[in-house]
This record gives C-alpha cells, structure tokens and sequence, in this order.
DNA sequence: ATTAACATTGACGTTAACGTTAATGTTGTT
DNA sequence: AACAACATTAACGTTAACGTCAATGTTAAT
C-alpha cells in the first residue's frame, strides 16, 4: 500500500516563495541556519522543495508571524517533531510491545512539552480578551444606564 | 474620597530594574523611544518611577516575553489605552447623553481592535492545540490496543 | 546556439532591541 | 566635606532576521 502520490512533486524556490509567502531571500536564509534545507538539488544546483517542505514552511510561518515565535522557539518545536518521526519509524521496525509503548510515552513527553509552550501563551492571551471583553460589558451596562434616564 | 495612597510612591531606576526584571538599559531605551518615559526626574536629573508606571511595566513584560508581541504592537496597544483613559475623563465632564453614548462607543472600537488582535493569535495558538492533543488522543488509542494483545 | 528568465553564492546593508563602555554628575551616609 | 554607590548622557557594539546588490551560472524555449 502507500502509493507514492508525489513522486514528482518538485518545486522552485520561486514557486514555494509564491506559495508561502515567504521572500527567496528568507528561504535561502533559513537553509542556512539550518532551519529548512529543501530537499534536493537539481543537477545545476537548484533548490528543489518538496511538498512536505511547503507544509512545513507554512507551519513556520504560522508560528512566526501569527504566533510571535522566534525562529530559535521554532527550531526547538521542529526538533521535537523531527524526534517524533524519528520515534515513529523506530516504533514500526520494533517488535515488542513494551519497548512500543515505551516509545510512544517518549513522543507523548515531547507533546507535552509543547503543550506547555502553547497553553502558557494561551492562558496570557486569554486572560487579556476577558478584561477587554468585561470592558465591553461594562460599557453596555452605562449604555442602558444612559438610555433609561432620557 | 480616593485617598492619596501613594503620595512619595516613586521608585529609582535600579528598585524599578529589580522590581520588573527589565534592565537599567532596558528601561532607558523604553523612554528613548516614548514607551514609557518615567513619571519625574530629581532635581538632580534622575529618573523617578510611580506605582503606575512599574505596573505598566509588568504589562510591557506581559506582551512581551509572555505573548511575543513587539515594541510597535506594545506601542499601538498601550496607545489605545491611553485614548480610552482621555475618553474616560472627558466622558466624566461630559453633559449631554448622546455625546456620552457616543464617546463609548469610540471606546468600544479601540477595545475591539484589540481584540481582534487576540483573537487572531488565539485562534492559532488554539488550533494547535488541538492538533498537538489529537496526536496525544491517538497514542492514547494505540497504548489501549498494544495492552490488549498482551 | 542563443537568449530571456530564473538561479547560485558572496558580501555588505538595515532595523529592532537592547549591551557595553567611558566620561561625568548626584545622593546619602559618615 | 568626603566618599562609595548610584545616576546621567553619548556613543559605539551586538544579535536576529532578513534586504539588496553584484558577479556568475542554469534552464527552457525558440
């Protein structure tokens, strides 16, 4: 099973730029810190991105420009996905049961981990919409106030 | 009513470095660039900060550190803040009721600015979650299936 | 084989958000 | 009044995250 369904789903540094959004310069510079090298090369030495390469340039972008993260916070969060698929195909090849589950609580660890980074953010956040939404409330309380005494 | 409660409350840079775990540097640059600019100066010439400003701060911080936000968003938040401050004193000498109503309202605006702003950055966050939680779910799964062909 | 459009690697420039150092002034306690 | 501890401004330095050339090579279509 498991069809190769993108066999030849290559793209230029041009092409994953429009995609994503991200400039080429940004692209090249995040192979060179190491971030994301694209997948292969052409044989005159193009870049050539995968689609799973795009995906995860639009995870990033995600992270960074809606979410804030630096670009050290998303190293660290791909890290701990790269480890999660190195678990993943480790735990294909094992065989017994106790050293599978033992994997799997190892990925759960890195997940929560995670977890963690968000909900910390999310808590903050949310904690900032409830006094502005209580503002609102409040605002719409003096509204009526001042609509009773006409 | 409303007793001075903190007439001679004002702070060296140093207690106020300690106090919000800024640096002394830190603190000089927020006033360089308008963020926050202390309350007095000495007579001779040193910065004074009041109650209020450390506890604005500890909001700067807040976005900051906690919330990734940058200077320039912090600027335009606390910006919005200030306008709903001189909303609220003119609404206080202000007479007729609809002016009041509508003074309000332009607070709501304000208010709901940044609340999109929140909710935008809640709406990612939140949505990894889900997924980060999903996986935790399907391991959960597979530990339950993995026990039972024990 | 030519050529326009796109690619490559340097390498230097830029902005935000501070760090660091130096020369000098202030405060508060003795 | 003296002195340590803390403050001031000015100015140059630093790091992250790219922008912007310039010189050169590659691709793809004619």
């Amino acid at each position: 099973m498991m069809a190769d369904t993108d066999v030849q789903s290559l793209f230029s540094i041009e092409q994953v730029a429009t995609r994503t959004g991200f400039t080429k310069r940004t692209l090249r510079y995040y192979e060179e810190v190491g971030l994301l090298p694209p997948t292969g090369r052409t044989e005159g030495n193009y870049r050539r991105y995968s689609e799973a390469d795009v995906e995860l340039l639009e995870r990033i972008k995600n992270l960074r420009e809606f979410l804030g993260f630096s670009l050290a916070d998303i190293r660290k969060i791909i890290e701990a996905e790269d480890e999660r698929v190195q678990l993943r195909d480790a735990y294909k090849h094992e065989i017994e049961v106790d050293a599978k589950v033992a994997q799997i609580n190892r990925a759960d660890e890195l997940i929560r981990n995670q977890l963690h980074l968000i909900e910390k953010k999310l808590a903050g956040l949310e904690q900032m919409r409830a006094k502005l939404m209580a503002k609102l409330e409040h605002h719409e309380q003096i509204r009526n106030e001042l609509l009773y005494t006409k």
